[in-house]
DNA sequence: GCCAATTCCTTGATATTTGAAGTAATTGGC
DNA sequence: GCCAATTACTTCAAATATCAAGGAATTGGC
């Protein structure tokens, strides 16, 4: 084992540990102000940025987690009348999810706050630690999405 | 909002993203590999480096889960004979966990190789640029440890 | 046009995690 | 020493996540 190895096994405990801690304080805060989740927010969002609504798989890829739990998660969001579901005029397979007049409502309450602890968070770094970190995280992200052999 | 608050956004969802790729890379080489999980591995981790066993309580803090959690897993750890428990001598209350010799085996198979993912996934980045980054997120962690108004 | 392969989503069984409530043991003020 | 407060852990239900299997619709080769 070279040290490189010792350093990036302690990178990856603080990286993991980090993005745990900020989750959990940003997942309480939701729960406490607006008796929602991590979950829910992160599809809000991404259905907030497609205006013309999303697909159960475009979702189920773009928040990282299975299409059984988009499912689950869409059909609690609809009873609360958040977003809706229409079968897709060109196929009849797909689902396409928007976000509800409510549910534009709902979610800009909570991005506008959630925004703010955000910043609160990250604004012990200078704008240029945040670009430097920023950065490196973008490469190892691409590492991973796309894996390969060590050579 | 400031443009600041939009990089810091950002800058989370990077965060995030990393994270949770990695953590499933992880949990799935270890699934393939040992038919085990990253958080029973943590949890096989923390008891490697405490030779006298560590307490529930000390458990929970450390892989950052619930108590709850943390009965659970070593109920399961326990039935595979991987560690043992017993009542603290000193406080009745306490249950003190501790690594088996075949845990010990067990564990040190899989950090063997899970040492190796990491190292392979963080090369991509330069010792410096390790070093930068693990900096930086040291200091997200501190402040997000000890919370404290935005002023 | 027809059928096998594929795609999109849902379902149901499981697995995991949380959170609140409960039990047992300890501690500290008196 | 005694009792209220605290601490350590477990339990149980509910929330959330995964995975594999299945149904419906579409596509592409022929």
């Amino acid at each position: 084992m070279s040290t490189g190895d010792l350093e990036s096994l302690r990178l990856w405990l603080r990286l993991f540990t980090t993005t745990t801690l900020v989750e959990r304080q940003l997942d309480s805060a939701l729960k406490r102000e607006f008796s929602s989740t991590l979950p829910r927010f992160d599809l809000l969002a991404q259905l907030e940025r497609a205006p013309d609504g999303l697909r159960m798989g475009e979702l189920s890829e773009r928040i990282l987690t299975t299409g059984g739990n988009v499912t689950w998660l869409v059909r609690a969001l609809e009873a609360e009348k958040l977003v809706t579901r229409r079968v897709s005029p060109t196929d009849r397979r797909a689902a396409i999810v928007r976000l509800t007049t409510a549910g534009k409502r709902h979610f800009a309450a909570m991005a506008q706050a959630h925004e703010h602890w955000i910043a609160d968070i990250f604004a012990t770094l200078s704008p240029d630690d945040r670009r430097a970190l920023h950065a490196r995280l973008g490469v190892v992200k691409d590492r991973v999405r796309s894996p390969r052999s060590t050579t």
